[in-house]
DNA sequence: TATAGACCTTCCAGTAACTGGAAGGTCAAG
DNA sequence: CTTGACCTTCCAGTTACTGGAAGGTCTATA
């Protein structure tokens, strides 16, 4: 049984987040020593791991709550957590598709901008113009 | 003058965030009607406009705040411009890199779970694996 | 004139996922 | 016996809003 540093430092989360899990109880310690310290077994130690890569993944502390119980369910089916997965990845493309996007537009708007002491700029110019949007 | 739910139709932006950039005394309203509603005029629209802009081109609030100062500054320089865009270039270029690195990795995941009735699950089993971090 | 509805005001609270800090208890080493 | 590194709790701040309550104002219509 780890306290919570060492069990911070065996799962590379801070400790800071490891007591935050603790406190939203996605992940709480197995019990507490006389002194109150928190402490946690191997099992908390593969869900603090566990939590620590899911959200690597960005999968939100929700989707992770869900992932864990699907993880802790022994009759869990693969189905599950696949759907799961494949909406996180359709979330991923559209905010991929939305950065390209911007990239793309201000890399131009960069381009175009000669970058020396005069004062007008085509990066400046673009977001100023007509008022209402026009998409 | 327009009134401040004017002002929001005019400038695509919801009333409650032009409000909130009043607060945070980002755009200021020219004045005040008798009445106390917040008034805005030609300028505060254009200021507006381009925070709009400019934050749907992924600049933080306070970026925008650099911005606008170099937007009303007639004797601003277009190299403070484009550098400010290149730093924010960058940023982007490394979130895009870190998605796609995710997207890579996750789709290769959920490509290998079969997906069926079965608890056993390339995804689950990638999360969980040995502690510490190893990269 | 009454009243309904659509405005406007302020202030307070909540969101996501932590992070930092203060005040104080505990523990091991020298 | 003190120093330093732990641990505890609680409170506040972060980013950029968003929602809602309580209440004032304005305009049109019956």
């Amino acid at each position: 049984m780890l306290n919570i540093g060492e069990a911070a430092k065996a799962t590379g989360l801070p400790t800071k987040t490891v007591r935050y899990y603790a406190e939203i109880e996605l992940v709480v310690p197995s019990g507490r020593s006389e002194n109150g310290y928190r402490l946690y077994a191997d099992t908390e130690l593969s869900k603090l791991t566990f939590v620590r890569r899911a959200r690597a993944f960005g999968f939100s502390v929700e989707r992770c709550r869900e992932l864990l119980s699907l993880y802790e369910d022994q009759n869990r089916s693969s189905a599950n957590v696949k759907s799961i997965a494949l909406r996180h990845l359709v979330e991923i493309e559209e905010k991929l598709a939305d950065l390209q996007k911007l990239h793309a537009e201000l890399s131009h708007l960069a381009q175009a901008c000669h970058g020396d002491a005069r004062p007008d700029c085509p990066i400046l110019d673009s977001f100023a113009g007509p008022h209402s949007r026009e998409e």
